[in-house]
DNA sequence: GGACCCATGTAAAGGGTTACATGATTTC
DNA sequence: GAAATCATGTAACCCTTTACATGGGTCC
């Protein structure tokens, strides 16, 4: 049972889905391509941590839509009761900046140009998902409380470091005369 | 050649290092175990990215240094050239706050309390290492401005997440009264 | 005496991505 | 006519972690 393997666990304890539904809830907050799930789903079925019935449809391929069992749930609230990893992050730009200074500045604020449309998509994307989400979530003990959580924080993250990239690229802008900056943050 | 090649490289192109200092350089932007960095500094000596040379110590171990080629900075301007990819950031305690609401209040509290301990330090770290740091750094073409704006990246994001943890946990606290609270960004 | 730091490496196992494979319906 | 969406799966490869392996010096 690996991470992913819990993250899978959680979000059908919240409602039945199939492979792909999972796919698609979990990609704002974890990576994971179908071909990760659809092998891991089948192993947690045969482990009976899970539950599968064929769905037929006329108009789009059938699916097999997942439930999770009680001996899931139980491992799931074993598991909740661990504390939790530190986070892991990989992220190419921060390499990159590594060697900043061997490039020229032009390419530099490409870099970082790109980097920040990306955040504001997501803040874009967070904004709008917190925004279709009902009043009743906002509360501790609701079954969509996390999720709220999650993308307060996501939001919260992508914010930070858009103004991270547009104080870069402003020092980037402003690197041949002799003005100073200072990052401004709150 | 994988993005973490490119990482040490890129460290190299700043400062002769050996694999073991590598390895506590490019901790706090990208998590590299020395059995994952030692076989790939000896594969691009091979390419002929790298050069080594054993150093003889008396009261530590002998280590080898390595320094980067011209091939290697052939490449790793090119690279440079090459947009970033999106970062990937995995983090267990997003997977469980999926199902925060099939655990207890004190459980919750227990989980964010600790990350919230984490983010505290990463603060720290990153405080003293920026306060370390001489002023001129703070100007594009100085070779470590790269790191400075890192660490400016690390800090602030450290802060945007100790300030939703803070808020998650003031929720948690508050869950069982009539209150009803906002995330407090800015 | 035990734990930690320095310093390098290998081997095995597990996690994750890319590519292969299929196929109907809808949208531009 | 091409691309995207829905929907599932397998195989090969690469990336990453964990464990094995060694050994002196320092600190408590």
């Amino acid at each position: 049972m690996n991470t992913l393997s819990y993250g899978l666990l959680a979000l059908l304890a919240r409602n039945n889905s199939s492979g792909y539904d999972l796919m698609l809830k979990i990609q704002p907050f974890w990576q994971a391509k179908h071909s990760q799930i659809y092998p891991l789903l089948s192993r947690m079925e045969e482990q009976h941590l899970l539950s599968a019935e064929w769905i037929q449809q006329t108009d789009k391929p059938d699916k097999k839509i997942y439930a999770i069992t009680p001996l899931g749930e139980q491992r799931l609230k074993e598991w909740m009761q661990l504390p939790a990893g530190e986070p892991v992050s990989r992220d190419e730009l921060v390499l990159k900046a590594f060697c900043l200074w061997t490039t020229d500045r032009e390419n530099a604020i490409s870099l970082f140009g790109t980097r920040s449309i990306y955040y504001q998509e997501r803040i874009h994307y967070f904004e709008q998902a917190i925004h279709k989400m009902p009043e009743e979530v906002r509360q501790f003990g609701t079954r969509d409380f996390g999720l709220y959580i999650l993308r307060q924080k996501g939001l919260a993250t992508a914010k930070a470091n858009l103004e991270w990239t547009t104080w870069v690229i402003d020092m980037l802008k402003n690197s041949t005369t002799e003005s100073s900056s200072q990052p401004q943050h709150q």
